[in-house]
RNA sequence: GCGGGCGUGAUGGAAUGGUAGACAUACCAGACUUAAAAUCUGUUGGGCCUUGUGCCCGUGUGGGUUCGAGUCCCACCGCCCGCACCA
């Protein structure tokens, strides 16, 4: 934004000169550009960031999530990379073998969406996207190995992923059956999720249906209850990540049994049913089953109106989130069952839309008085509400007259109407316990585990993406590609033409010859499988590739055993499910066939989730555009005025909004190479670090670029005077290397807890010290040169230069850490504040180390608390030591 | 709809249940300058008066636990992330 007063940034002093005059000192000015191509220059010569195994060193294998190669490094990527390279050379820093590599996430579809829409090719478009891509991230100075780069449409990375695929299916972890896709029933194929908008296909506009496909899947729901134990040894991951994957997860105990079908047609006399809730079995009011269960598919084919019903079931998206937020709609299919403790209590069978058919046995029992979605269900069909429990006591409106379902916690103790097997007053839990044991006693049904977690169906109809290694053979069926064939090659067009993707449908699916091979089994004719695979495959084992991303075989076991597991993963909370539980299965499965050691079955010891860069946005708000949608302006666009923000050219008012997802839609998009050509890298890296959490999102503002880039130009210039100073022993010594131990102690620890943004305040406190401190030449460049190895994991370019500048030994890189000594951070006394009734009325300096005793008669001795208490005795003293003194009077 | 998270001055934010607002931005004032920029110094949550080592209010809203709550618990409001074919 261009504030009022047109001051635009400007180093430039003396365009000539590197050379101006403050005073008697003749210093350089902070030139970020040279200093940040020197130094990276000098690294890349020393082969800094080349990771070894050798040294008997520690390892630290320090890992950012990989990027999609949009072609476009945007400030989330340099935030994300940033905090990776500080733990880097902080680990580098304190002697450890560091791997810290990059690679690309490049198959996809907006490499497919990109040819569509602007020619080209997705392999063209990808490989130079990633060059581009690389181009922008080397002046940030990360200290990457550059030589385990790979993208995962490589065919030596997506061949060796062919090659797992196989050892995969052999080890029974992957298998073929149906599932449902979004159809478009106008261009006759399969979309994605985000394809699907408001039930219609993006590009068609028609109504999206369900339709079942055979689909390979990964058997990650055997291993549900090994990732959900696991979760529980994942000490360094985010307490609300585990919580989710716990969730997903969904262990649920229950109970299965069978309703009786009355005069059901031939081959079903019973509704199979899972329920968690068996305590509200006396609830009962109606039995719904799913659309695609197979009572509702075997009534379907004579009635047309339940035909129908299930069509329009059907219709739509598969998104769980689409299927909730639907209209609860139910068709009574005029059938009816029996209750199993009441063989005269009989209960209507529907069909309704919100069951899956995923998930337990695809039919449920519904008890309107203690689910809201039963209840409105029965309210729109007329059907009975019945409560089975009630709170202990209270004037509580039953459900039956109130229309609200009551729905206690579980563990909640409530007062039973209708219990069968249990007291009146238990908790939920307890009663879900004893119905289940019921049951068991009396051969209704049986207690049963279910997870909600289901199979990883990673089949895709798409081009650009890892084909799936299987050949389809009239004689042998589905045979496994041999390895020696791997990598099974995309081919670049389709055969006679090139390729078209504005065709619906698979270009492999199309291609004239690509399909033909033999069939590795009888060596007769036989046809390639078409599908490629998920996504998420190639990103569920990248980690365990970098770490021998050369090797002839998926991994080297050396190479795994001495680098796994990731040391420190990073990366955004939109990953917290999916691409970390896939990885997790993935180690696994990787571990069972002999890829990667038993160790490195969890393979992310350690998961920090950082937060979003954001930027204002300015919306007019006087005009939209001609079809009424709203009209953003660029950062520079807009001006502030004392009333208000207006667009300079037309002087209309623009909305502010604060804090928005960068997004080009928006025109909030801050381009990192800007920052840097102007700031330099060192401004940009320490600016993401500043000012917020890590875990939270940061605005970006042109004000604190500004202020990050003054700040490291007084750094140096301090640097530079502590260079030249030759003050003798102050007296004041002491002083400033006890704020210097107080500083390296406090910004250790926030870097090892990834308070970066505490260990930049840390940091400014500690060069506010420096600047005003008189103490001698020694001690201030002692001070100084602690403060460039601090700042180093930061602001590496700039701290090298400071480093040499007060004759450092070689590279601030391969200096040891400095690390804090005890006797210096000891203060021989404390400042306790006096509360009065918790609140604070006055304050006592004291020895530190005085006792409790003590610190309580001083503070009674004060003028404040004894004029508090006004001559009687308190009721209550609490001396936290070194915190705190509180009074209850 | 379901699951998870967040909410503190003008702004970004700090604060193992223990002095709310560290550090920074912005603003204002001063020094330097012919002037501006840069730099340096200082002030700044709101209110009140008796101007003090003063009092009251204050961490989205309403309750609760505690000697003490931004922090813990409950409910509500708002925003963000995920929901299995976006990556």
């Amino acid at each position: 934004m261009r504030r009022r007063t047109g001051r635009r940034h400007n180093l430039a002093i003396s365009p000539l000169g590197l050379l101006y005059a403050q005073g008697n000192i003749i210093m350089s000015r902070y030139d970020a550009a040279s200093i940040e191509a020197k130094w990276q220059e000098a690294w890349e010569k020393a082969g800094t960031f080349t990771a070894t195994m050798e040294g008997g060193k520690p390892k630290y294998y320090v890992l950012e999530m990989f990027p999609y190669p949009s072609g476009k490094l945007h400030m989330g990527h340099v935030r994300n990379y940033t905090m990776g390279d500080v733990i880097a050379r902080y680990k580098m820093s304190t002697g450890h073998n560091v791997l810290h590599p990059m690679g690309f996430d490049a198959f996809g579809m907006p490499a497919e969406n990109a040819a569509i829409s602007s020619g080209g090719h997705p392999k063209d478009w990808t490989y130079s996207n990633i060059d581009t891509m690389v181009d922008q991230m080397k002046p940030l100075g990360l200290s990457l190995d550059w030589s385990r780069m790979f993208a995962t449409c490589d065919p030596e990375y997506y061949g060796q992923q062919q090659a797992l695929f196989l050892d995969f299916l052999e080890a029974g972890l992957v298998y073929r059956k149906n599932a449902v896709v979004n159809w478009d029933p106008v261009d006759m194929t399969v979309l994605a999720n985000e394809q699907v908008i408001d039930g219609k296909g993006w590009r068609s506009g028609a109504d999206v249906e369900r339709r079942e496909l055979t689909q390979w899947f990964f058997r990650i729901s055997d291993m549900a209850e090994e990732l959900l134990d696991a979760i529980d040894g994942l000490d360094n991951w985010p307490a609300k990540v585990k919580l989710m994957q716990q969730n997903w997860i969904g262990k649920s105990r229950g109970l299965q049994f069978a309703f009786g079908l009355i005069d059901g047609p031939e081959g079903f006399d019973r509704v199979e049913v899972y329920t968690t809730r068996p305590d509200t079995l006396m609830g009962a009011s109606f039995v719904g089953i799913s659309p695609d269960h197979p009572l509702a598919k075997h009534l379907e084919k004579d009635n047309p109106e339940i035909a129908a019903f299930c069509a329009e079931c059907r219709k739509g998206g598969t998104t769980e989130e689409a299927l909730e937020k639907a209209e609860k709609k139910g068709f009574n299919t005029g059938l009816t069952v029996r209750h199993p403790f009441d063989t005269s209590w009989e209960l209507p069978v529907y069909i309704a839309n919100f069951i899956l058919m995923d998930y337990g046995t695809g039919a449920i029992f519904g008890c309107p008085a203690h689910d809201q979605r039963d209840l409105d269900f029965v309210r729109k069909y007329d059907l009975p509400v019945v409560s089975t429990f009630a709170p202990l006591s209270g004037d509580h409106v039953l459900p039956e007259e109130s229309g609200e379902a009551y729905v206690p916690a579980k563990s909640e103790k409530v007062r039973w109407l209708k219990p069968y097997a249990w007291d009146e007053e238990v908790t939920g839990e307890e009663a879900i316990d004893a119905a289940i044991a019921f049951c068991e006693d009396n051969a209704v049904g049986q207690g049963v585990t279910k997870f909600r977690l289901r199979d990883w169906g990673l089949s895709r109809q798409r081009y650009w993406g890892c084909p799936i290694p299987v050949v389809h053979c009239d004689t042998c069926g589905v045979v496994p590609e041999k390895k020696e064939n791997l990598p099974i090659e995309l081919p670049y067009d389709e055969g006679d033409k090139p390729l078209d993707l504005s065709n619906p449908g698979n270009p492999l699916a199309r291609h004239p010859t690509w399909r033909d091979c033999t069939c590795p089994a009888c060596g007769g004719k036989a046809l390639r499988e078409t599908d490629t695979m998920d996504t998420f495959v190639d990103s569920s084992w990248y980690f365990a590739r970098f770490t021998a991303p050369r090797a002839e075989t998926p991994t080297d076991m050396e190479a795994a055993k001495y680098w796994m597991n990731v040391d420190q993963y990073i990366g955004g909370i939109e990953h917290a499910i999916l691409h970390l539980l896939y990885s997790r299965f993935f180690a696994r499965a990787m571990q069972i066939t002999g890829h990667l050691p038993e160790t490195a079955k969890e393979p992310f010891d350690a998961l920090f989730t950082q937060g979003m860069v954001t930027h204002a946005i300015y919306k007019n708000a006087e005009r939209t555009d001609e079809n009424g949608r709203a009209i953003y302006h660029y950062p520079a666009e807009v001006e502030e005025r004392e009333n208000g923000t207006f667009v300079i050219a037309t002087g209309e008012q623009v909305e502010v909004i604060p804090s928005a997802k960068m997004s080009k839609s928006k025109n909030n998009v801050v381009d990192p190479l800007n920052i840097i050509s102007s700031y330099g890298a060192d401004t940009a890296r320490w600016f993401v670090l500043s000012d917020s959490p890590p875990e939270r999102d940061v605005e970006w503002t042109a004000s604190g670029a500004e202020a990050s880039s003054k700040y490291l130009a007084r750094v140096f210039r301090i640097a530079t005077e502590a260079a030249a100073s030759e003050k003798g022993p102050q007296g004041a010594d002491e002083a400033l290397l006890k704020e210097m131990h107080k500083a390296i102690r406090d910004v250790t620890l926030s870097i090892e807890s990834f308070g970066f943004n505490a260990a930049i305040a840390r940091l400014y406190a500690f060069t506010n010290a420096l600047a005003k401190s008189k103490a001698g030449a020694d001690a201030q460049r002692a001070a100084t040169r602690a403060l460039a190895q601090l700042m180093a994991p930061m602001t590496p370019h700039l701290a090298e230069e400071i480093w040499t500048m007060l004759g450092g030994e070689g590279q601030v890189i391969d200096a040891p850490w400095p690390v804090a000594d005890e006797a210096m951070l000891v203060e021989a006394s404390v400042t306790l504040p006096i509360q009065i009734n918790g609140k604070r009325r006055a304050e006592i300096s004291v020895a530190a180390d005085l006792s409790k005793e003590e610190v309580e008669k001083i503070a009674l001795a004060h003028e404040a608390v004894v004029k508090a208490l006004d001559g009687q005795a308190p009721k209550k003293i609490i001396v936290v030591p070194g915190r705190i003194v509180n009074v209850v009077v």
